[in-house]
DNA sequence: ATTATTATATTTGTCCTACAAATAAATTTA
DNA sequence: TAAATTTATTTGTAGGACAAATATAATAAT
């Protein structure tokens, strides 16, 4: 079908003869909003990779592909879309970082299940993010901490607690707390709400807090010496107490990050 | 220099004398694990516009550019990582699609500040996600809503809670929440806590939330009529009440959800 | 007729060349 | 010195080529 192509010819004529989009050849340079010009908006522009990447996520979704699907080679899409194979490849790259196509080496691509955190993964490097984004992780990470405690008792088991009580042991020096400390111990509380992607989640954040803190908020490492509530204390009352017990310690425990931005 | 090609070549033979990684051609097609053959992993396949990709995002970060850097251009990648342009070419393609790097048409490549949460706003859709993923998307949200309160009630302001109140005030019915306006509530809450990325990641998290429930754990989507926790109590609470107060509520609020899961 | 072997077509991965178009830099001209 | 022109640079896009491995079809052998 020829359907895309004349769809795109048809935007192309008319935002041409609106003249609020600019074009280099084919490719949208801009895309200029015409009621508010004041506004200024960063220059959107979308190449042909670009659009064909959409092109291809909707076709895959619009079309209910499922993991293992065939999809048409990279032949037919460059001739349906009228663009070069380089073009659809460039685009297909993009899918198969994602995880949503799998190209299986002469045989054909299929459909994927893509992982929900890749992409994040490939981008959070606190050297490269906004201070603004460096902010917001280092906040999100208190608002996890303290939405877990329903799940941690809830799902805890014996061998959770034991593993936690392992972790304390190896620990050195009960007053400091070492940064490897500190993640291994958070991090089996984040691996024992039972939920994958929260713990991936929240294990790609840990680094990221860590920089913000020390790096911004606070030069003196040794802060949390005087620490009112250690990890010992929020195992006890992950044994023996409640949901909301929990949360109230771990709100002190982490007091001095709250205390830096509430 | 030829340190890249002399590694890779190392890395090769080294792989190949132990015979625990297949080839085809240059292309790592399978690492196996030697020691535990038994868990039968996934193959990692590594095409050279993975290993590029990689490359890439190492010296991009280990160089330290800083957003507005310019980056070596095409050729000379090409030439320096010795493959070809098509190659480099995509794996920048998908460092341009999170934002990594922007390339300026006919006047080269610069470093640009990547957008934490592109990469899953283009995966993030219901009908391409594992049964595990949407289970923990589900999960997740509703740790999210019970971590927020201290946020909320340290920066709401007379004009949030004047702007919930018109939310409100728009809702036809009492009884029965449309999904409009059961997200335009929340989707207030999550901006209020001045957290952009959290606000975008929630509102990201919203559909995905409503199709799992009303999809797997339940067909009867007027569940919430009997909500013994409307949106105005807990716009009461957080007027005139505490951050505990809010959270009791707003279990209560979301019960029906954590009871299907906890 | 069934199996084994061989030949063919398919398809991704990779490389190469080419050129348009716009910008930046260098050169020439007024 | 300033303006105009030319040149070089670089991305975006197109298209051709081929290796290698797989799937399919065709052929040969038992």
């Amino acid at each position: 079908m020829n359907l895309y192509k004349k769809i795109n010819s048809y935007a192309y004529f008319l935002a041409k003869a609106l003249s609020c989009i600019t074009f280099i050849g084919n490719t949208i340079m801009s895309v200029m909003s015409v009621t508010k010009l004041d506004t200024l908006e960063p220059l959107e522009s979308l190449s042909m990779t670009d659009r064909v990447e959409n092109s291809l996520r909707g076709y895959l979704t619009e079309n209910g592909f499922k993991p293992g699907d065939a999809l048409p080679n990279e032949q037919e899409i460059a001739q349906q879309l009228n663009v070069s194979r380089n073009v659809v490849r460039e685009a297909l790259s993009r899918l198969r970082m994602l995880g949503m196509v799998e190209a299986r080496p002469r045989r054909g691509m299929i459909m994927a299940q893509p992982d929900l955190l890749v992409g994040i993964e490939k981008v959070l490097n606190p050297a490269l993010l906004s201070q603004g984004n460096l902010k917001d992780i280092f906040e999100m990470r208190l608002i996890l901490e303290m939405g877990i405690p329903e799940f941690l008792f809830a799902r805890k088991t014996e061998k959770d607690l034991n593993e936690l009580e392992e972790i304390l042991s190896r620990q050195q020096d009960a007053a400091t707390v070492s940064k490897e400390e500190e993640i291994a111990f958070h991090g089996k509380l984040y691996e024992m709400t039972g939920n994958d992607v929260f713990s991936r989640f929240q294990t790609l954040l840990m680094p990221t807090f860590d920089h913000v803190f020390t790096g911004y908020y606070n030069t003196d490492k040794k802060i949390e010496i005087a620490n009112p509530v250690t990890h010992h204390d929020l195992l006890a009352i992950l044994k023996n107490g409640t949901p909301d017990e929990f949360r109230k310690a771990m709100y002190t425990h982490l007091a001095v990050y709250f205390a830096s931005i509430l």
